[in-house]
This record gives C-alpha cells, structure tokens and sequence, in this order.
DNA sequence: TCTGGGGTCCTCATCCTT
DNA sequence: TCTGAAGGATGAGGACCC
C-alpha cells in the first residue's frame, strides 16, 4: 500500500475580504469607484463601519465616529449599510471557499478560517489553493480578499492581516516565533485597549516581551483565563479546530436614538419595536428563548442590562416584550434619558413547532405572530405591523418566572 | 473625539439544590 | 433537623471582535 501524503505543515487559510461593505457598494454603482467611500450612518451618532481604501488614505477607519470622519475627508461619501446585500454576497463568496473543502468556518459575513488538509490531493499546496481562491473571488465575485497561510488558526488571522490589502502572507512552521516577536501587543486576539494597557504597565509592548514575562505576574495583572490565553498565543500555540456550524447563542437587536428618549410610552413602544425585531429573527431561525436581556444606556453613556428568565420559551414579540416591559418598570425612577435601548434574547433552543412537544399549550400570540409572518413574506416587511399595544398592560404573572426575580449585585470592580 | 450594532466569552456574586 | 461544602444556574457587567 502506498504511503499516505503527508500532512501540509500549514493547513489552516483564513480568508478576509477587504473592505467588504464598501467593495459591494463601489462594484454595483459606478459612480462610488475610486472615491473615498464610508459604509454607515451619517447622523449625529453615527460610526463608520467600512471605508474604501481611498478614504482610508485620509486616516478614515471603521468604527470611527462619522463626523469625524468627515473632518478628516470633506470629500467622504456616506452611504446607508445593507445588510441584506452583504448577506446574499457573502454567500456567493462562501460558496467559493466550500468548493474546495468542506471544513469551512464562517466567522463573520466577510472572512471564514479553511482547513484544507485534507484537499492537497485534489487542489495542491495551501499556498495554491490561496491563489485559486483569490483569482475566483476576483473574476467570479469582483472583490478582492487576503489569505493567510499557518500551522493554526490564530496565526492565519494574523497572516491575513499582515497580507492586507490584496495579498497573501504565509507563516511557516519553523518561523512562527520570527513572526509574532517584533508584533506589538495590540495585534493579538483578545488584546484591546484595556488588556494592552495593563500590559503597557508592566512594560510590555511586544509579543516577544510578554513571552519572556513571568507567568505569575500575568496572571495577577490580568487573571488566569486571560492570561493562560496570552501565553499560548505568544508562543504561537492554538490547539483550536476549524468548527464548521456553531448554533447562536444569543439573538438581539439594540438602537441607538438620534435624540435621547424620556417619555416613557415613547420607551415602551421602542422596547416592543426590538423585541419584536428579535422575535420574528427567533422564528425564521425556528429557534425560542427562555431569557430575556434589556440595555440601557443613558445619556451620560453608563449602560446597565438586566435579563429575565421566562417560564416557558418563547419566540413571540409580544412575550419577549412583557418580559422587557417588566424588567424596564422595575428601573429606578429619576434615571437619565435614554440613548440607547436594546433587547436580547439568551437561552435558545428550539421553537415549540420544531419539538413538536405533545404538552404544548397553543398560544394565540405566536399563532397570530406566524400569520404575520405569512403575510410579511407575501406583501413585503411592512404590510404588517403589531398594533400600539406598548401601553397595554404587561402579561400577567404567570407568563414570566417568578421564581427568578431582578436580583442586584454591585457593579464589578474595573 | 465622543463613542453603532450584533455578537462571544469571561469573571464574579448570589441563589438553590444536593 | 441543622450545617456547611460543592457545584450548577442565573444575573450583571466588562472586554473584545468584526
């Protein structure tokens, strides 16, 4: 029997598209190519989620606020995010990627990990099957993305990162630590603002400094999670597989208002709004909820969140709204005005129409909520909407867990 | 400078059950 | 019956990611 191939000793590509949002956009209207272009919401409070690279070249950056992006590039062009676009296209591109191997995950609509160990026989060398993904994207998509070739997951991230824009950038095995050394702590995953501050304390600014430091005063400094964590990707360790589906744990949908809130009628009809917004998310995924999570953010910008757990699952608006609704009462009076409110829901599984589950007691909200579903699908996302019952009482008692009321703990020391 | 939206994961406190 | 320990579930907040 012949011997088998041998693994590649860099298996794992992570590809990244560049500038996803505003690529889409700057392909279909001709008018956006080449001009400096920021994907996101151009009022008061908006952020820039993507900027081409024309306007990066102004300093423009996602997550920026968009008012200074505009003093940065008085050029800037604005347009409004569509999800639905960037959706349908990132499927097109995963298609691409899942036509070489099937060990694909999808991390966020524009970038997925690849695990082609086992694809050289039909494809080639990692650093082949780059380029085939690369041109095909190019030709079949019109976008450009980067690819990074390593031993791991967290080093391919790394190498896309560095072979941005429109490149490739391996990491090979043997030059793993000339690789990470001379890379400011910052680049890491898991090292934020916060974390890069604190190692900044103990005078660590490189990934070569924070291997040589003793494991005990990371570990004081940052705690033992984070700190293990640290160290193995220091040392370019990261044991994690490519994981092709994981179920979400969490539905929500949160908004922040161009003007702070106070009337609390006002309040009550925006949590309906959002909880509504997450219910109709839970059914078309059959997915139900048993907790229910409120955020609040007031005017000064102290946010707070207090959740729920129901009786029973639930993946109707009105349900999760009674629960928001309860949660919201329950705040202190004499708060702040409200910048931003969101409602999540945590605990899922699935809806009661996917179990089948014999004890069910048929519920007149969610029979009324898969009508308006119906007529959604048919009519267009506005043909139906919940009347203005955020006045209304809240469910009765029984519709929430009792068993569980509104604890509070004091706010953990930062 | 003035901070979006949708997520995941971690830590810690508290309650409840065994 | 009481007590304490251990561990799971829940709740709150924070850091981080794209």
């Amino acid at each position: 029997m012949p011997a088998a191939d041998p693994l590649p000793p860099e298996p794992i590509l992570h590809v990244d598209m560049d500038a996803f949002y505003a690529s889409v956009h700057a392909r279909d209207d001709p008018a956006l190519k080449g001009v400096p272009l920021a994907v996101g919401g151009s009022g008061p409070r908006g952020v820039v989620m993507s900027a081409s690279y024309e306007a990066r070249a102004y300093g423009v950056r996602s997550a920026m606020p968009s008012a200074r992006a505009r003093r940065l590039c008085p050029d800037l062009t604005f347009v409004a995010p569509d999800f639905s676009r960037y959706k349908a296209e990132s499927e097109r591109v995963m298609e691409i990627l899942f036509s070489f191997t099937p060990l694909v995950e999808q991390l966020s609509l524009d970038e997925a990990f690849l695990d082609v160990s086992g694809a050289a026989r039909l494809f080639g060398e990692p650093a082949g099957i780059a380029a085939r993904i690369r041109e095909r994207v190019r030709t079949e998509r019109d976008l450009i993305c980067s690819v990074g070739i390593a031993p791991n997951k967290f080093l391919a991230k790394l190498a896309s990162a560095k072979a941005k824009p429109d490149g490739i950038c391996r990491v090979e095995k043997d030059a793993v630590r000339a690789f990470l050394d001379p890379l400011p702590v910052e680049d890491l995953w898991g090292v934020g603002e916060q974390t890069a501050a604190a190692l900044g304390r103990l005078g660590v600014r490189t990934v070569a400094e924070l291997r040589t430091l003793p494991g005990g005063v990371l570990q004081r400094a940052l705690g033992p999670g984070l700190a293990g964590h640290l160290i193995d990707i220091a040392h370019g360790r990261d044991t994690r597989g490519v994981v092709v589906h994981e179920p979400a744990k969490q539905v929500s949908a949160e908004e922040t208002f161009d003007t702070d809130l106070d009337a609390p009628a006002h309040i009550r009809r925006e949590l309906l709004r959002l909880s509504e917004r997450v219910a109709r998310r839970l059914r078309s995924e059959g997915l139900a909820a048993r907790t229910v999570t409120i955020k609040v953010r007031y005017a000064n910008f102290s946010t707070i969140t207090r959740s729920r757990t129901m009786a029973e699952p639930s993946d109707t608006g009105t349900r999760l709204y009674a629960a928001a609704r309860v949660l919201y009462e329950a705040l202190p009076p004499g708060r702040p005005r409200i910048r931003l409110l969101g409602v999540a829901a945590t605990g899922l599984g699935l809806s009661a129409s996917e179990q089948l589950r014999l004890d069910a007691r048929p519920d007149p909200w969610r029979e009324t909520s898969l009508a308006m579903d119906k007529v959604r699908r048919r009519f267009g996302p506005g043909a139906v909407a919940i009347a203005a019952i955020a006045d209304a009482e809240p469910m009765p008692p029984n519709d929430t867990n009792e068993k569980t009321p509104v604890r509070r703990r004091r706010g953990r020391k930062t």
